[in-house]
DNA sequence: CTTGAATATAACCGATAGGTAATATAACTG
DNA sequence: CAGTTATATTACCTATCGGTTATATTCAAG
């Protein structure tokens, strides 16, 4: 099976966690935004329910797709020990805006 | 080319950021870790610099890569939007905690 | 129990990715 | 400049992935 990353690698997948993030959605609805085959949206919903990003509801012939947070979290994860590599950075600058004077007409 | 997904989705790619995390190393040393070809090592490495992950310093015949943040920071901010699913979860998390009295004897 | 709607699965195909072995390039060493 | 070390590039092979079309499944309606 696939990792989180090989998942996420694919540009009609991201869409589709971008599209439920707005809210559940059948496949017909997911098919309309894709522009894509229904066997090739459900292709992608296959792996995406097999690696924990969504789940599915049934409603009649009707499936609908919601998120969930799990393998996302796992990411954020395993960026954690990366984020010193800019996390100084970040702090650096915030220290300089809380220096400057207020002066919102920039 | 390559998606900064497509990038961290192969596994060696993501051994040779741990790798880097800890120091700059030189390609042969990299071979070693990873048990790779130096071909295959060095193929990986180049997908690495034209994606902007690490950058190279010559010295001599040896390359010393090491670390760059920008796209990592690329996907802390993809993630962004959907830190929402979980981060209320956390949020009751630590107020519950929190709220817990102090006992670390637990 | 047939029909139609919604979705899933199967079979197939072409492009791409990652691995290896062979070769090229570049720099120091004498 | 010949030899050696360190790395990059090329050529090639195989497996996998994403797309499509065709088919199966499931459920509601009549």
């Amino acid at each position: 099976m696939a990792t989180t990353f090989d998942v996420l690698a694919e540009p009609t997948r991201r869409r589709i966690l971008d599209l439920l993030l707005e809210r559940p959605r059948s496949v017909g609805e997911l098919v309309d935004q894709l522009g894509l085959s229904q066997p090739g949206t459900s292709k992608h919903l296959r792996v995406l329910r097999d690696n924990g990003f969504v789940r599915v509801r049934q409603d009649a012939q009707r499936r609908w797709y919601e998120l969930r947070p799990e393998p996302l979290e796992e990411i954020d994860a395993w960026l954690a020990p990366y984020r010193r590599l800019w996390a100084s950075r970040l702090d650096a600058l915030e220290r300089h805006l809380d220096s400057m004077p207020d002066d919102d007409a920039g």
